[in-house]
RNA sequence: GGGCCGGUAGCUCAACGGUAGAGCAACGGACUUUUAAUCCGUUGGUUGUGGGUUCGAAACCCACCCGGCCCA
């Protein structure tokens, strides 16, 4: 027993009955159990069984106890459903019985065997021959009515939320579901799925600060990735042609509804393909996903409807912003001039460092806010985006686009940059910015220029952030709700 | 980082300057088809932490910690 977890009369009183179970030459976690069926396997069968007389073995965790002398019902939950037991006295004999009422607790875990039946309020039961201690718990669960509310207690103690809280087990599972439904639509699509470097020495691939970390046998300073750009190209210049991965990323920076600093992200690279052509999967994508998670193209976001059947509109960034702002950016072509228009027009805009930032505050300010269903905004500043090619006869936009809905950024990808020559002034203009005291400003690597200068194919590349689709597909508020164990704060 | 709200029994919540309570859970008892079973009885607390005001603080004041929402 670990010293320092203190027992409370909770733990005593279970204490007590583990040693009963000791005493009666039982083990109360024992190596071995077989069950017949689960508990969704019994209510489906349920009919058959009874009419065979079928002896069946469930189990589960025990979440409702109802004695009443001589006869007690117990619900038990496994994995996917719950099934009720009635062990009574004439049905397991004295022994067991007596054995069951001293020393079975809520939450514990037990076997019952025996036939099933119907009771008299119409409830499929399993009545008890015989019953058997599977994993005897020491701490009691959370309130059986209300469960466990208490936002950090959800967060901190999940095991406990899915104990006692559906939407919890619900969720969970649905994002086990879109991340597989994700994977089946890429994969049916001829991409291969791989994995990259967490831990680099140079990190990249997005406008982040890392996380730094040391090998200690190699006696180097490693970052972990910020993005899964730079590697993913790598595998485009050796030839793999359709490529993603779905990995975890690591920023370092502050935490929100919106903001877990490692989350899980998503990137796509597809050979001879542009951002239009991209465009035409991602809403593929995720109507497929709905649709085959959900069962639905039209979801409910924050009491809106949503629909994502395709296609969605496409609609230029400029022509966005200027419709819902009356900023046409174009025509202020320096932070200065853009900010003297935003000023002159009366608008409420936090300052910001550089006109990029600018722009993407107008963009959050303005746009986001209004778009319900999905939208492409496309065509974004140069300076906004370091890996993406520019448009044929606008030197300062680039073939980019983020798709939008309800209100939050769902995806971002472009036509990927490959003119190694272009590529290195990119990296020099950020280096610039970096010296400028700008923090999350990409450094010059001159080893990927090196990879590219190899020949990288014309591509579309694309970004979606995992926990983010999660928490819009499911209508969760926060992505706390679709992280199983949310970043918080060391508890005191 | 700023504003607002919250932290009381294992859990869900009261009490809002005057003896810290209820429901669930636990413990003891009654009850052989219950459905948050019911009924009788009992136990359970450094009120997030540290200071302060007061005859008296869970409550009022200050600082800090943790969380939530909004803003940046």
């Amino acid at each position: 027993m670990p010293s320092a977890i203190a027992d409370d009369q909770y733990v005593l009183a279970r204490r007590t009955k583990l040693a009963r179970l000791r005493e009666a030459g039982i083990d109360p976690f024992p190596p071995h159990f077989t069950r017949t069926h689960t508990n969704a396997e019994a209510r489906c069968e349920f009919d058959d069984l009874v009419a065979r007389g079928a002896i069946v073995t469930l189990s589960g965790r025990v979440t409702l106890l109802r004695t009443m002398g001589k006869a007690t019902f117990a619900e038990l939950r496994d994995g996917y459903d719950r099934f009720q037991a009635y062990l009574r006295v004439d049905g397991t004999g004295d022994d067991a019985y007596r054995l069951f009422l001293d020393t079975v607790d809520l939450a514990d875990t037990i076997g019952v065997t025996g036939t099933l039946f119907t009771t008299r309020t119409g409830e499929k039961t399993l009545q008890a021959t015989s019953w058997v201690m599977l994993s005897k718990a020491l701490r009691p669960p959370p309130e059986k009515w209300h469960g466990l509310t208490d936002a950090e207690a959800r967060y901190r103690r999940r095991h406990l939320d899915l104990i006692s809280n559906a939407e919890a087990r619900d969720v969970l599972r649905k994002r086990a579901a879109i991340v597989r439904e994700v994977r089946r639509f890429l994969d049916d699509r001829g991409f291969i799925e791989v994995e990259t470097p967490v831990l680099q020495g140079q990190h990249g691939g997005a406008t982040a600060r890392p996380f730094h970390t040391h090998h200690n046998a190699l006696d180097r300073d490693l970052a972990l990735r910020i993005a899964l750009e730079l590697y993913l190209k790598r595998l485009l210049i050796g030839g793999v042609d359709k490529v993603y991965e779905i990995g975890r990323v690591f920023r370092n920076e502050g935490i929100s509804r919106k903001h877990n600093p490692e989350f899980t992200m998503l990137e796509t690279y597809e050979a001879y393909a542009d951002y239009r052509d991209v465009m035409a999967m991602v809403e593929a994508l995720v109507s497929t996903v709905a649709l085959n998670v959900l069962g639905t193209m039209v979801i409910t976001v924050d009491g809106k409807d949503v629909d994502l059947t395709p296609p969605w509109p496409r609609r230029s960034l400029r022509q966005a912003i200027l419709d819902e702002s009356g900023i046409d950016y174009a025509l202020h072509p320096t932070l200065e001039a853009l900010d003297g228009a935003v000023r002159a027009a009366g608008l409420r805009v936090e300052p910001q460092k550089t006109r990029a930032q600018l722009i993407d505050q107008l963009l959050s300010t303005f746009v986001e806010p209004k778009i319900v269903n999905p939208i492409f905004l496309v065509d974004y500043p140069v300076d906004l985006s370091p890996f993406a090619k520019r448009k044929p006869g606008e030197a300062d936009v680039v073939e980019r686009f983020e798709a939008f809905a309800a209100g939050v950024e769902i995806g971002n990808a472009f036509t990927e940059l490959n003119d190694p020559d272009d590529q290195y002034q990119r990296f020099l203009e950020q280096a610039k910015a970096s010296v400028a005291g700008d923090e999350e400003a990409h450094v010059v690597d001159v080893d990927f220029v090196e990879a590219m200068q190899h020949g990288m194919p014309p591509a579309g590349g694309l970004g979606i952030g995992i926990d983010r689709l999660c928490a819009f597909l499911l209508d969760q508020p926060s992505l706390r709700e679709v992280i199983a164990f949310p970043t918080l704060r060391a508890e005191t």
